[in-house]
Parts: structure tokens; sequence; C-alpha cells
DNA sequence: CGCAATTGAATTGTGCGCTATGTATATCGC
DNA sequence: GCGATATACATAGCGCACAATTCAATTGCG
């Protein structure tokens, strides 16, 4: 049996994930200008928003990011004075990141964001939760093949 | 009415498809390995392999991507003799972006990773066309937004 | 108790991806 | 024919995202 034919990239189910991500950051990026915020600094806020003083290897775990990621990103929001980084005592591997009153101020100016990108997707809600519930599957599969 | 609460980033649609970009990126990585090349530079072969001679404004639109992108990606590949590039005759804006031997030859090297990545991610070809789909029109109204 | 293995964070280097800006070229309207 | 406008590309700067590596701290085992 012949080969299949290399697919054009319209074809290609990682196509439309790679370029709809992109979409996604430009379409946040006027939204988080209030905040002075970056779509990768807005996840860290919503992280720590819900549960403040995590690791460094805890927001990584969450975000499925690398500590080379995360800690260049976190020092500057901490130069921003919008969180604070320090050793955890008990354990002084983990570095603890917990958000100043300035950080957490910043959630009442993102309160209007989620329903400006519920809008945005022009998805109802069920749609939007099946295609996110089939994303996370997807991205479990493609990790656990790499052995993560 | 008071205001939703700030969703965790496991209820946002936009993390899925931002975290499952990264796990595909991160599995062709390594079956991008024998080719040299990154993903987004995969993603620039696959269009040169299914039409050659294109203009660095069709490769931007095609793949969403900014001129400011496309350049510095393409002069690498050109440094690596992968393909040549050469103002249009007609039309001196236009930068005209060809493959040489050594990139068409690159393509049979390629010929394994469609199958590899359908199987990567367990899904139907149907539930994947499906997904494809829907993600494509999600990108077309995330940029609707923005006026482009 | 000492050492090997593991873990967590940080650093360096590289490749994007985008914004803003500048330059050169082409098009359009008067 | 000329000036204004638009287009295409390139550059500079910045923020990621990851791989590889290093270093410090912790854990586990003999």
């Amino acid at each position: 049996m012949a080969a299949p034919k290399m697919p054009t990239i319209d074809q290609m189910l990682c196509f439309a994930v790679y370029s709809t991500g992109h979409a996604f950051t430009r379409f946040y990026k006027p939204r988080l200008e209030a905040l002075d915020l970056t779509y990768p600094q807005y996840l860290v806020f919503l992280v720590l928003w819900e549960r403040d003083d995590v690791t460094v290897k805890a927001l990584g775990d969450k975000l499925f990011l690398d500590s080379g990621t995360i800690t260049p990103l976190v020092k500057r929001l901490e130069a921003r004075g919008l969180v604070t980084r320090r050793r955890d005592e008990a354990d002084e591997r983990q570095v603890r990141v917990q958000l100043t009153a300035e950080g957490r101020a910043l959630q009442a100016k993102a309160e209007a964001i989620p329903l400006a990108v519920i809008e945005g997707t022009g998805m109802g809600l069920d749609a939007a939760d099946a295609m996110r519930r089939e994303l996370f599957a997807l991205r479990e599969r493609l990790d656990a093949v790499l052995g993560e």
C-alpha cells in the first residue's frame, strides 16, 4: 500500500489548535491592556487568585509549563510588585509565590474578561465545555506518548 | 445580578487550546528531529511541498503569522540551504520563497509523521475532523472581533 | 552516617510570535 | 505627472516556551 500523501495544513488538527491558540492570545491582548498583563501572566494570576501561596513547581504543573518559563515570568511580575517570591523554610528547594495587595487588586479589573471571552467565542456553554473536555483528553494522550 | 466568579483555568476553553497546542509541539519535536526542523518550520514546508514558490505574504496568510515571524524563520531555512528567497521581478515589494532540491528531499523523510500524529491523538478521523472544523470556525470568530 | 539518586529552581541558549516602526515599491486620485 | 495612500517586507525589542545544564537541597538506602 502506498504511503498516504502529505496532508495540507488545513487538514491538520494540530494546525487548527496551534493557530486558534494564537487567535485567542490576539483576542485577549487588548482586553488585558488595562491590567498590563500578557496572556501567560494572566493565567498565572488566575491560578493565584484561586489559591494564593503556591510553589513554582505547582504553577508549572497547573499550567503545563517548564520552570525555565515560569521563573522568568514570575520574576517579571515580582519586579512590578505584583507578587513576591521566597524560599520555603521547610524545603529550600521550593520557591513560594504569593500575591501582593496590588496583585490581588488586579482581580477586580479582570472581572469583565471572562464574559467578553465567552461572547467572543460565539459558542454556547455546552459546546465550549464539550470542546474543552475533548482538548484536555487529547492533551493527556499526547503527553502520555512522551512518557510524562 | 452579581458578576460571575473568575473561572479556574480548567474551566477555560482558551487554556485548553493553549496547553494542547504546547502538547502538540512537544509531541512533534522528537518526530521532527530526523528532519532537524521545528514545528513552525515543518508547517512552512507543508505549505511549500504542496505548492512551491510562494510569497512571504502568502505564507503568513496561510499560517496566520506576521511577517516579523515568517521572515526570520524563512531566513534560517535559507541559511541551511533548504529554501531560497528572492524579490519578485514584477512586484519588488514581494519576496518569493522556493524549495531547493534539499528542501524538497526532506518530504520523503517526513512521510511517516502524519500517521504517527493520527495515532498519537488517539482520535478517530471523524472526531478529529469535527474538532478541526470547530476550531477553524472559532479562530475565524475570534479574529473577526479584532477586525481582521 | 555517608553517599547516590532524586527533586526543584535557576541559568543559558535558541526559536518563535507579536508590536511598532521604517523602508521601498506599487497604486490611486486629482 | 505628482503627491497621498496602501502594500510588502524587514528590523528591533520584548515576552514567552523549551532543552540542556548546573546547583542546591532533600530523600532513601546500605
